[in-house]
DNA sequence: ACGAACTTTCAAAAAGTTTTGAAAGTTTAG
DNA sequence: CTAAACTTTCAAAACTTTTTGAAAGTTCGT
């Protein structure tokens, strides 16, 4: 296989594969085309390279540096901004966790949190605070794990938690 | 706060939540309202209290079942089909867990390994496989982390696993 | 201060997704 | 077998999100 082949495949594939989450084919691809680029681009290559306007590349780089997985790279002598991605997946795995638990995780909890609380006196209201309450603690206990595995260290994942898992 | 006021509210915010996570708000609202309610629901309770179509309810429900999370449940003597979600919360999300696995990690990792193991003989092709092959080994750890706790049992989860995270 | 080289913005267009509702299909009771 | 009571389907409409590209804004070298 050529290796420009196999390279527009993985970035044809993690598009795709980005709109199953919530993230948008450009900005998956994107992140793809940086991955596999030894060399920081400019907003001008990833253009040409993903045939996409100039208004989407800038908005979804920045969409990326949000995400604190592409970082913006000035080069000596050069006028453009260039942008590289992080190549240490696990420390990119460890910055979307960290990210999605602010955005998505912690806003339910507070929701939750409010309405397990809340003051109901009709034939009923027990019960949905029990249900709220639940949910609840099962996300504070996720929210607790996934607050541990962010505050670790790579071995700790690949090493201690592995050897855990694996074991019994 | 009135009962009703607090399960509209839950509903409306498991709606809004949703369609951050790649599911569409009536799916998770319908979930949301199969979760408050003791009873089950035909889909004409559903269509009324969340005012959508027929159609709607139809096709949602049907793919809250492919999850796993909603069951139908036939009442003696009735002609309708009821449905109601699975109310242990730990279960439920054990099962999405599952789905997310066989959906989204699982395909991935046969794109990556396939592109790590390619024969690509130009300059640059080692590179580009190494990056492939260092993706999937993280992917395949998550996987295998992700079939333990999905084969695990509660205590293991809340008890053995946080315990574990919490030491040091 | 000027103009070239760049980045950012944003309204409109395109694309993608969800929802509707009527028609078709299925099941059950009698 | 028939009709009523339901469920399913699917093309078209409504809605949402993404993308475009031109105009506005910014920065920098001279």
């Amino acid at each position: 296989m050529k290796l420009i082949e196999a390279q527009e495949k993985f970035i044809a594939a993690w598009g795709a594969f980005g709109t199953q989450w919530g993230i948008n084919r450009t900005m998956a691809q994107i992140h793809a085309l940086l991955l596999v680029s030894d060399e920081p681009l400019s907003a001008d290559d990833i253009m040409k390279q993903l045939n996409v306007s100039r208004g989407n590349v800038n908005m979804n780089v920045r969409e990326l540096m949000t995400w604190g997985i592409v970082h913006k790279v000035l080069k000596f002598g050069e006028r453009k901004e260039f942008f590289s991605a992080e190549k240490d997946i696990y420390k990119t795995a460890i910055q979307i966790l960290k990210e999605r638990r602010k955005r998505e995780l912690v806003p339910v909890l507070e929701l939750l949190g409010g309405l397990a609380d809340a003051d109901i006196k009709e034939e009923g209201g027990e019960d949905f605070k029990k249900l709220m309450g639940e949910i609840n603690r099962f996300g504070e206990s996720t929210n607790k794990m996934l607050d541990k595995m962010v505050k670790a260290d790579e071995h700790w994942f690949t090493g201690s938690l592995m050897k855990f898992l694996v074991k019994k």
